[in-house]
DNA sequence: CTGAAAGCGCTTACAG
DNA sequence: CTGAAAGCGCTTACAG
């Protein structure tokens, strides 16, 4: 059985008191007795001691766990990305993650289950504010700090790259390099209202960059893909003669995952990449590295946005304010690769 | 404020004893006078009671936490879907996962941090047993089941997938297709001693396929990769060249990362996959998906792998016994893609 | 500088 | 069928 503060206190015959103070760094225990707090300290490590934080949390209420909710979306090493810049940080700053799935549970039970651990915090990485639209006003009643990553949280803590400014930068590359005609592409959704802020917040940076460095061209339209045949040839190979017959030579694409299908289908139709067109993916994912040629692509640092949000949401635990701190853009920066044809 | 058992008690005025096992589901409650169960109930709801999960631990001597502890290796994709598996089974048992990271912590620090939480068991997803020996040894003492995914453990719990089989599988495959000259294709590793056990699964699978599917070939050892260089066109380009040399026909890869860059490889010097050569990964991951020609892989399933590992550790978790589970091979399956060239 | 006491929110024998 | 009591491992005023 594991050591409590009890055993050491009988071990060395020291009130059970200044054992805890001592053992947990607060500040009274500076003025304990050198020896007596040499005494405890070895006797802790020699029965390796381990404070009970749970016992630790209800006597001193305030708890010291922290939850990461994330629903399905995107492509697995994002989450993971992000996840592990969360929990870095929480380890960090002392605090526990626990990792709940938004799908596996109601909002009354993932509130339940939230509340059963007297969370201190909650980092949620949703698609939409609507999915945890009630999770978080209940939140908000307990004072329980929470934010979003990779999803801005208007009023409150919310952390994203930027990716507008992402895509303008793309489009001025393209600009740059003597490109005649970029074209956006992106995965379709059934409506426009259902498509999630990241590809608002993309595209809107599209329209800038051409506003900005092709004011004559009116046509800014994004051309979209049935996501479920983006690996299928015959209808790339459609999308493709498209493509080109709109004289098409620089292609921004929403992710890399489309990036990819296009490079593929270039591939298929036997036209090559930079030559035919460039094109520039979205993320910085391994399928951009690993691609043939090389995408070139927008890099979004996902161990940071999380580490931010997390930090964030920590700095707010236990204070009443409410400023300090809103939403958040990270920078991004484009990596140049093969798919970018150069020209000065 | 979270409503108590206190609270309930006050408003229905039944004991809190009462409150307490009708809201625990003890079986001493079925006793309990049908309109006090259903005051208890109703009232829990009302107040929106959630049981303090850390004061029932303390209270209840057993834990509900489960502890996933993993190590930065291989794609972000596979430990994802590993932890996807586990959160799963983990909630569905009534569990809840804290995630640490093994760098993030020395020995004791990591030892500490499980029993500050009293876990009732952990998940270790980590390259090599002899990471976790000493936290092991410290577990076994304090009678805390924990298991291994995607790693093997003698005398515990370990899942793993059958990669010996699917490799020979993918043997069995090429002959059936008429090849006449298979490679294995691998990383290298600075030494043998070094390799992963993952790696020496495949390997033993692929000799075990050539015995008995080329038994005149002799030559069965791996072609090694240089892993930094993998997608660096030179170095790819000359690989491919001696492959072309020995007149091999189909490659099966270790991982599909490897695939992947033989495949652009491929790409880069004009020859095109599956007619020059046939390709086959491991993994079944997003990359062998978006490849052009797409890639024929091994499929694992990394869900299913977590899930076992957890449920495993879960069954073992209040039992003395240490029969009824050792290690477990999930079987795997190769999904046949354009990477393949068919003959009959 | 140190100790005795109360309390956090729960569960588990135990007595009626 | 129900209640009074003790206890889990800790922290936090408070009194000396």
């Amino acid at each position: 059985m594991a050591a409590t503060l009890k055993d050491i206190s009988r071990e060395t015959g020291i009130n059970i008191c200044t054992v805890s103070q001592v053992l947990s760094n607060h500040p009274k225990a500076l003025s304990v007795r050198p020896e007596h707090r040499k005494k405890i300290l070895e006797t802790a490590k020699r029965l390796s001691y381990s404070k009970n934080q749970m016992a630790a949390s209800i006597a001193g209420k305030h708890g010291t766990v922290l939850a990461f909710v994330h629903s399905d979306m995107g492509l697995v090493e994002y989450s993971g990305r992000i996840q592990n810049g969360v929990i870095e940080a929480a380890n960090e700053r002392g605090y526990t993650l626990i990792v709940l799935h938004l799908e596996d549970f109601s909002n009354a039970e993932l509130y339940r289950k939230l509340m059963g651990w007297r969370v201190a915090g909650v980092i949620f990485h949703v698609a939409d504010l609507k999915l945890i639209s009630g999770i978080a006003k209940s939140l908000d009643r307990e004072k329980i700090p929470y934010g979003t990553v990779n999803l801005s949280n208007p009023g409150g803590i919310g952390v994203t790259t930027d990716d507008a400014a992402g895509v303008e930068e793309a489009v001025r590359l393209l600009h740059k390099n003597k490109h005649k005609k970029p074209v956006y592409v992106a995965f379709a959704t059934r409506s426009k209202k259902s498509a999630s802020e990241y590809k608002l917040r993309r595209q809107e940076g599209f329209i800038r960059g051409m506003k900005k460095y092709y004011p004559d061209c009116e046509d800014v339209e994004p051309l979209y893909l049935d996501p479920k045949k983006a690996f299928d040839q015959k209808y790339m190979t459609g999308i493709l003669k498209k493509l080109l017959e709109m004289q098409v030579d620089g292609i921004v694409c929403e992710s890399d995952v489309p990036a990819v299908a296009l490079n593929n289908a270039a591939a298929v139709s036997g036209f090559s990449v930079p030559q035919t067109f460039s094109l520039i993916g979205f993320g910085g994912s391994m399928l951009a590295e690993t691609s043939f040629p090389k995408i070139t692509t927008v890099v979004q640092d996902f161990e940071e946005m999380g580490k931010l949000t997390a930090n964030a949401i920590i700095d707010k635990i236990g204070k009443k304010s409410e400023e300090g701190f809103s939403s958040q853009l990270i920078p991004v920066s484009i990596l140049v690769r093969d798919s970018l044809k150069k020209q000065k």
